[in-house]
DNA sequence: GCCAACGTTGGC
DNA sequence: GCCAACGTTGGC
């Protein structure tokens, strides 16, 4: 099993939106970058992923969803209506794609951005790295294992 | 293929 | 709201 870190702004899409919706399944569209896209499309169903808070305050990880579905084409890539349309997608040739991800855990605590700055075996994150801005990178088994670590500790 | 200009991300 | 870092675009 794979792990990863996927962003979101909670103020367009927030851990508590997933808990509200039906199934606590979510389409995991609006990638538009290349590198993000070939790690969706590297997910396997039942890889588990770090749900991240950012442009939050303070930002930080909010909990864990799973993968239910392995990438398929975004159709709002070629929505002219949608936030996210890129004139290169069609139906003939997405462009983009999306995975299907349900909730497993809303952590009691976030884990903020600096907290996780301070902990040693966190140092190699993408996320950490200066100037990161990937929306969707891997993440080893124990920095998954230590930040559901850090989640579970009192504040 | 280079690189300046531009748009976006996201922490602060 | 600022701005550094980064990705993309397009002229040449």
């Amino acid at each position: 099993m794979q792990h990863w870190l996927i962003k979101s702004e909670p103020d367009v899409f927030s851990i508590r939106d997933l808990a509200k919706s039906p199934r606590k399944t979510t389409h995991w569209e609006g990638v538009r970058n290349y590198q993000a896209r070939n790690f969706l499309r590297a997910m396997k169903q039942g890889d588990r992923a770090l749900f991240y808070h950012s442009n939050a305050d303070p930002p930080g990880v909010a909990g864990v969803v799973e993968v239910v579905r392995e990438a398929y084409p975004d159709p709002t890539a070629w929505d002219k209506k949608s936030d996210y349309h890129d004139p290169k997608a069609s139906p003939e040739n997405p462009v983009w794609s999306m995975v299907d991800v349900k909730l497993m855990q809303v952590f009691h605590r976030e884990v903020p951005l600096d907290e996780l700055r301070g902990v040693k075996a966190l140092a190699g994150m993408e996320l950490l790295r200066r100037g990161s801005r990937l929306s969707v990178t891997p993440v080893t088994a124990a920095e998954f294992r230590m930040i559901e670590h850090l989640a579970a500790q009192r504040s």
